[in-house]
DNA sequence: GATGAATGAGATTTCATTCAT
DNA sequence: GATGAATGAAATCTCATTCAT
């Protein structure tokens, strides 16, 4: 019923027992302690987004970790400042892949279309995206959250779609001047996948890659050949 | 710190020491029973939109109506079925105001306009938009709650919005044909206001009128006359 | 789940609300008043039995004897008075009846069997053994309860016992001069009988008659003739 | 008024802060948390005999033991598991030492006589009596604990009985056949001691002994020699 | 007299955090 | 560094008792 230790947590855990008098050196005390944090911060993850913050235990989080308990609070001041930390550091490298702009080269609906291609299947249907519904839901009860995420990840958002838009304009790919001014219009369809997926997928499935061409077709003008 | 008791409760506490100003004269139980429940109700609303189902006490709530802990208990059940009641009574009515349609005279578009525009007034800057907000973040531990929103509220949004895309399209007003598979991209602009709202407006404030303008000139054409 | 109005009640609901000018004289408010009164009696008592003292909800009673809860207060001071009263009320025309002693003709034996079936047959497989169970648990935690049961049953029981057994060694039915100082050894198999009806039953039923046919054979000696 | 902690419990706590003046020299944490489970299984014991299920407080518990609160639950699911186990814990024993028979040499009624006095000494005139009464207050409301004290110790105590009278029938010390379908009554006045003892003992004190040993000349025919 | 909504003290249970080992 | 038993504050929920109608 509650979350069991992952098989990564296991294998620690044996090779914890199993190799007693150190033999393997690569596996010092830092690397071990490394290991550590990274399965805490595997196992947080899932338990908030499964959860939410104020229903997470530690308990479980730690069991899932495979750690004790007490562990959790060497490597995090309290539950708080975990969960803050915790979306730093999932957000953090997904940030810096993505400000490593691939060249605009090709037209701006190629650029677009591939870029959120790329978002849907690596944040829309994975972890990632449910993270993004668990900032949604929990951000109000953290601002710090709310705020790192903006900085870090919406501002930074819009001021590249925007960026992206004006070529089109300029280009004469887009017609709809206005959009320049709302950038937002661009990804509202890619959020509401992810909060679609996580909410009623069994009652409907969305096919979201689908949608985003519609989308796109909108903004673009329909496409002579696909 | 805590939430205090509102003037609603403030009142109907002085009320019931025996002045009776309003013209209400006789509060018999049945009543005041009624008047009891609707407190709570709106306090619990607030309560759990501000903190989440979690975090929110019943104390606090208890508080915030100006009742006992002990009253919240000859209404609901438990913690749990007073959220997913809340939800239907806030939904409900919304909704039946909603499908009382206007009969759709003019464009497509002035009907689409007029329906978001209201919508936008009436939910996204109110409690109610925070609510959905809520649902998105509570959805996935509260699958009732998910259930009952998706079939009152999202299934038949889908259907009106569908139904006057194909309007649209059989008029001429709408070119984009595939957007009738997709009535959710007409929505988007407004969950993502509601949402924007709640998370990100003191770093950057939205228009959301304008951006539902803008909307909707990518998906009618550009009008010709503001 | 929970206890339902027994007929009785119900039909004094349906009364109070059919009846409504008063056409029934006889039924005036005292009368109304003892109904009740008996209502709560039968009803507290099937609920304590059931539960104990501590586990009985006033509202179950109430609900049971299909009155208001604060009528209770009416007739009782508290749950504690309740419980107290209680006993007293069943157990004294029990008492009473006892002690119109049958005229002690025919041999001691046959006294007491006659005695004992009765008892059997009135008390162990009714309400009233149950109640006895119901001493024996809450005895300790009311003193006052056991105070007034050993008064009124126990010392008189014993005593009455006592010059039974007198009688029947001085007439040579009973041989066994020592029975006289534990007339409770008489008792035993009644009491071990109710206990068993209530734990054991469904595990091993008793058959209390012929247990204590045995029993009065150890005593007595065995028949000639059954 | 409340429970305080026992000797031992403070004897634990002093201990606790460094003097160790018992032969024990490393008491590690596993044998620090089996002695609180004893504190704390001892001081629920106490509690329920004195209050019932009901009526015990998890706060009186935790005092008389002289832990926390949640330490209680780090033991048991929640206070009717603990019952539950209670109980098995506290017969366990009692009925191992119980079946390591005594070899049957020497008359039946002696072997009665040396086990019903045993019995009474260790078990009527002590807590464990008390647990029996407890176990006849509760039964009703936990079948699970009538159900185990049914099988582990009335089922093979009626069986042993059964073999003892049946022979007692066969060497010719008994008499009375029919005693073998009733071993009831052979443990009858046990079971009346121990309910008289915690109930009417201050009114009229039972010298349980010399009862057993009329109830014994009943049924074995009176000694020649005392 | 009768009602039953309201109360709030008090019970059980949970869980973030600490700290001796 | 790592552990996990222990803590106790705080949460949910119950229910005997009161009292305005």
């Amino acid at each position: 019923m509650t979350s069991k230790p992952t098989k990564a947590a296991a294998a620690r855990k044996s090779e914890a027992k199993g190799s007693a008098q150190d033999e393997v050196p690569a596996s010092n005390r830092a690397a071990r302690a490394a290991e550590r944090r990274a399965a805490i911060i595997e196992a947080a993850l899932e338990e908030f987004i499964a959860r939410g913050f104020a229903a997470t235990r530690l308990d479980d989080i730690a069991k899932r970790a495979g750690v004790a308990k007490g562990t959790i609070y060497l490597h995090f001041k309290d539950k708080e400042s975990m969960f803050e930390e915790l979306v730093r550091l999932v957000i953090v490298p997904v940030v810096e892949r993505l400000t490593k702009l691939p060249p605009p080269t090709g037209s701006v609906r190629d650029l677009v279309e591939v870029f959120a291609s790329t978002f849907l299947r690596e944040v829309a249907n994975t972890r990632r995206g449910d993270l993004v519904r668990l900032i949604v839901a929990e951000g109000p009860r953290f601002p710090a959250v709310a705020d790192f995420y903006y900085r870090e990840v919406v501002q930074r958002g819009i001021g590249g779609m925007r960026a992206l838009i004006e070529l089109g304009i300029a280009r004469g790919e887009i017609r709809e001047k206005g959009l320049a001014r709302f950038p937002q219009i661009l990804v509202a369809p890619v959020l509401i996948s992810v909060i679609w997926q996580s909410l009623f997928e069994r009652h409907a499935p969305l096919d979201a890659q689908a949608m985003l061409r519609v989308h796109l077709d909108l903004i673009f003008g329909e496409r002579r050949t696909t």
